[in-house]
DNA sequence: CATGAATGAGCCTTCATTCAT
DNA sequence: TATGAATGAAGGCTCATTCAT
């Protein structure tokens, strides 16, 4: 009988939630982890402070939870992407289309914002990164695949072995994003990405092909 | 006559600053801008907290100064360096003893820890982070030398600009540097650069030469 | 249901409110707004120094309110107190009677330390001192009223402007209490403020109808 | 032979307390005793911190020099002012120059911040504050022997006691000066100054000579 | 006398967290 | 669950005064 009531209570929680975790999102988004206090978020969540410890442990708990998130939404995304390639599908080509792909999302569904937070409690050495690094080895996993597929078609160099290749590589994205960290509004990460990319693919050098 | 009395008076002062400055730098160090407050500080150097605002403005003001001073030090370090190389010397050859240089100067001169701090500060966009813009620049010059240098030689691309090719080669650095931030210790910045650089230089994609 | 209970928290809030407050209120009184610290405030309340923070943005916005409530208190009781003479009463009576009131609410429900407090932050320009200026402002209205009513009765001299007339009322009071303020306790404002007025009224000079 | 040196070092010295002192009454006056500290002053002045207490005991017996001096400076310019007078002159017309003189010397000697430092400083009763009330009974003699020539001249009521009219009168002008302090700079103190103690020698109601 | 570095008590304010209702 | 008052440890900074040179 009082059934519908807890349903409806558990709801009302939820909602509650919800509220303090958007809350939370858009305030850290435009001013940054630290600049963020509780009373900000639960004044904008139209919540009493106690509600914010009912529902989060503590505001970094929050935190974490958040970053878990931001990456776990990223995951979503580009989970299946590579998929839709086939295998004849030169790797370079497919190489400069993930990067945009996760230039995309990172723009869009990520924003500078939360990843300039997530560098700076990366860089902090505090609270658990550890999502972020499951991220890390997430973008690693779809490199590694391109680039196994590179060698595979025998359009890549085989002089460094396909793990540490894909380092570099996984490492460039990190400078690229960082880059666009640091220089927003000024830096269309898309466009340097697959820029510097294509760099990375060619290299400087002039090849003995480009001789006449 | 007084003279030296009052040499000896700024001498003290000096010794004074020169406490609080390097135990500053070393709680900094260890410990982030952010955990360590002046109380920290000034009993570290045991000096009274008054001591302290008489030889900085104010907490954020050392900072400033701090970070000021790692560039400055990185500045001195190399700023001669380019001038070794004769004329001759290939342009790929400098940029990988270059990349090393700078390499060997964050990791002796400057610290992971030095860095993290300016990258943090970078990052959360309060302070002032001139001079950390200025040594971008001075590194963007020492690069854009060799890059002029390669292009001279003909060793080197011109399918992209100078400019932008050497603001490619800086964000792969700025890149490399952040990884060994958040890598570090098991990150050797020195080995990581010269191999990745080798990368840049050479491109991932077999080039038509490689064919047989 | 929970009513109750929420009443009974909204009430313990206010009672530490109070507390905040009247403890102000009497150390402010007693050694004035520069000698009393928050610590002083909160230790004779009882309450942690947060406390205070709760109940009130800042030691000068309790000031500012502090002040406000002086003037309100005052506000209160003279508002209706003209409007109990009939048009017929002479102006001057009716001036010397409000002269009286006004003293004595001073005396008795404001203070000499309160007005001692308010002269200051006044003399002082920092904080806002617009309900003090209101404050005048009502009693600018009263006074113009007695002057008015004076000037229909044709028993004020027409010479001056009614309203320039009420402006020197005005002053002449801000004067006696400036003048309890630094004198006290060896000044009867009441008493004083009677014999002042009354000399304004009939003035100094031997007038022609006092001659023989 | 040291005789001379010894001269020069003494008129270093007081070139030195000078160079504080003006330092000092050009800083409060615009910025008020509280809002300027020892620092600013010796800054202004060009000279050490230490020579500060060289040449005064505390930065209050400063402010009480300084005071004392202004009472001084009063007195100095409007001591021998009654003079004169001849004794045949009307009591009233002495009056309203003196009220005019003394509004001059205020407005010109000693300056509306020199005024409200005065006067917040006797409101906070800390500080030592005699000099004033020298300065109150100098003002009050002069007053006296006005009243007292009003009396003789039989040009004054007699109701009030000599004595009690003074009083009466030295309060109104202080009441002026304070208006002056708060309302500088929309208030010319001489002008009000005059106009309302017309208004006490004529005073406000129809007297029976301006009756038809 | 002059200097200016050194002192340290004091001040206002912030904020994550707790807990009784 | 929800509330919001209460807490108290920090933290950055100011400033009159002292004192060795």
């Amino acid at each position: 009988m009082s059934n519908k009531s807890v349903v409806s209570r558990k709801e009302k929680a939820e909602q509650t939630r919800q509220k303090i975790y958007q809350s939370a999102e858009e305030l850290f988004y435009r001013h940054g982890f630290d600049e963020v206090n509780v009373d900000n978020i639960v004044r904008h969540a139209g919540v009493a402070k106690g509600s914010f410890y009912v529902h989060f442990e503590s505001k970094n708990a929050l935190i974490a939870t958040l970053i878990q998130d931001y990456v776990d939404r990223v995951d979503m995304k580009y989970q299946s992407y590579l998929d839709t390639f086939s295998p004849e599908e030169p790797a370079d080509k497919i190489l400069l289309s993930l990067v945009k792909k996760i230039a995309e999302i990172l723009e869009r569904d990520i924003g500078v914002a939360s990843m300039r937070n997530l560098y700076r409690v990366q860089l902090s050495g505090e609270l658990d990164t550890r999502p972020v690094k499951g991220y890390s080895r997430d973008l690693y996993k779809m490199l590694r695949e391109v680039v196994d597929r590179g060698l595979t078609q025998k359009i890549f160099h085989s002089a460094l072995p396909a793990e540490e290749l894909t380092r570099q590589l996984l490492m460039a994205y990190r400078g690229l994003t960082y880059e666009w960290c640091i220089r927003y509004p000024d830096y269309n990460l898309e466009e340097e990405a697959v820029r510097h990319f294509e760099l990375l693919l060619k290299g400087i050098l002039v090849s003995d092909g480009d001789k006449p």
